[in-house]
DNA sequence: ATGAAAGCGCTAACAC
DNA sequence: GTGTTAGCGCTTTCAT
């Protein structure tokens, strides 16, 4: 024992009378050739001395960590909730150990994180960046660490991301509607400071057709208390908006957290869902299923995008993938109770 | 540049012609005395070469890596997410960086995260544990590896722990209830194989004074799809049960997930809440406000909980605390929509 | 089949 | 004010 306290390899190894060279293969459990009893020597005494690697010179000495570095804008968000279990699901199951970090919706922070986990020399890193610039691209791109970006689609083909068609989604839920025949729709929103909001809203306009399209946006932008809660109240805040000028007989939410947000305003107003007023939200978080009606929405696998990415990326490390993987989700319509035909 | 194609100390001190131990002063901005002119040269260097520092190699010779690892049963429940934010808000301030796991409700993940982190050698942890043995605790111990539990308690002393008094929390509830005037009331629960549940359903008990108190139990096990989804749904079931014999006018559940779950399956019945029957929940999760009606429940702050843990388990690292904490948070009832007087 | 030793990137004790 | 060097715990090449 050194004077840190802590057992190492070189203790293990002089109880075992064996070589250091030696007991580092049998713990690893290398095919090198070691006599058995030598071997029962060493984990004996590996055993005994209660000898727990220390990973940190192993990385430093192999270059390896078997460690994946993930940076998600929210933990709170249910859809990255969502997300990072598949990362965890996969990396777990190919034998790497994912480490998530939070960037609590500031760019400066995902920055920090990003820069701590190249530090860290961590293997690989996944990343749903919200950062608008290339800031995180380029320090990641320098540090040559294999990275897959998901959610928010990056420009770049030399990248590998995981991300979704958005405009296809804000169509899919403009086109249901007026397949049921509603000819004014809203359009609820937050800020198009992403790419994913604008291209939704695209999508949205796209998927109108004949059809009236009406915005509402809400820019008050405190992010205190959790954007969670923020955009469920930016929801009610919304309705109030919508109320006052009641132009559509429908409405499309940017995400479901507002569209559940909107549906409870509008109960508490005496609207009807989906009765008076139709509402169908964006993404499918477990949630719209638990909302009253639950939610018509169009799904964005979140979980599966997770799996994806981290497959993506440990091919990747293990050389079974070569070139940057673009891959482009499919939204899929959802129906549920918040939506009924307009006459 | 070495073969492993990274920038490290030595090649900037060589650019910099300077010696390794200056340029790691100066890279370190330590108040050793260094020539102004020699610190712009070593900067410069170190910037022109991109050189960033290699944490494993810092970590390995003191022993000190800044990193708090901490493991929790599964980021997507929205009791956890929050705790995990709270941590990481303070470890972000106080200069560490969190590391987070999952164990996905799996007690043998729990453990290898556990191991993980420590042959990472984290300077600490922090767990919200699951398993119900001790494995994990002597593990840690073993290790001598500063740890404060959270969330479950921990019937040793010695242990810093963050709980909550479960008991308090089902008092409360059951108590509020009868003092609306209910008389029959029902505590809806999942099996009680972890002490915050047994506590929870003791103190509602206790709570009841003269009422007449009905436990439903949902032992249907599965864990596919998320607890999130299951708990809800083990609400939907619990009510079909509770339908079939109609004992009570008011339903305490052993968290908010099923309680917003059950007055789904009541309202989706033609049952009313808070009309026909009672709902109050027990957490308090963001959701608890989005639920219709909003749902009347019993706060466990599980932000403070997480923030408290980091701080205890931070000032224990840095000496500012040197027995072990046993913090034991306060329920609070929260009074929304979901409960009405019963004559 | 086993071992000695170099060295991964870094810090810090010590020398000058 | 600056530099030399030992060594953190580990793997791995090269000898034996």
């Amino acid at each position: 024992m050194n004077k840190y306290g802590k057992i190492t390899i070189r203790d293990v190894s002089e109880r075992a009378n064996a070589s250091i060279a030696t007991t580092s293969r049998v713990l690893n459990n290398t095919d090198y050739p070691v006599k058995p009893e030598m071997r029962k020597r060493i984990l004996k005494a590996a055993k005994e001395l209660g000898y727990t690697p220390n990973l940190l010179g192993k990385a430093l000495k192999t270059g390896k960590s078997h460690e994946i570095g993930v940076v998600v804008p929210s933990l709170l968000n249910p859809y990255y909730a969502e997300a990072v279990t598949g990362i965890e699901r996969i990396c777990s199951a190919r034998g790497y150990n994912p480490v998530f970090c939070s960037s609590d919706n500031s760019p400066d922070k995902e920055l920090a994180n990003v820069e701590f986990l190249i530090r860290m020399r961590m293997d690989g890193i996944i990343i749903s960046k919200i950062e608008y610039g290339d800031e995180v691209i380029d320090r990641v791109n320098q540090a040559g660490i294999s990275t897959v970006y998901f959610d928010q689609p990056v420009s770049n083909e030399k990248l590998s991301c995981v991300t979704y068609d958005f405009f296809e989604a804000g169509r899919m839920a403009a086109e249901y509607l007026t397949s049921k025949g509603h000819k004014k729709i809203a359009f609820f929103s937050l800020p198009f400071d992403r790419q994913s909001r604008i291209s939704r809203y695209e999508g949205f306009k796209h998927g109108l057709k004949e059809a009236e399209g009406y915005l509402y946006l809400d820019s008050s932008s405190s992010y205190e208390g959790g954007e969670f809660l923020r955009e469920f109240e930016a929801g009610e805040r919304l309705v109030s908006d919508f109320l006052e000028k009641s132009e559509a007989s429908a409405v499309v939410a940017i995400n479901d957290l507002i569209a559940i947000g909107a549906m409870n305003a509008f109960s508490k107003r005496g609207v009807s869902i989906p009765n008076d007023i139709s509402v169908v939200g964006l993404d499918d978080i477990s949630f719209a299923t638990m909302s009253n009606p639950a939610l018509t929405t169009v799904k964005q696998p979140s979980y599966e995008m997770g799996s994806i990415a981290a497959e993506v990326l440990i091919d990747g490390l293990e050389g079974k993938r070569h070139k940057p993987e673009i891959i482009k989700m499919l939204p899929k319509l959802v129906e549920r109770d918040s939506v009924c035909i307009h006459v």
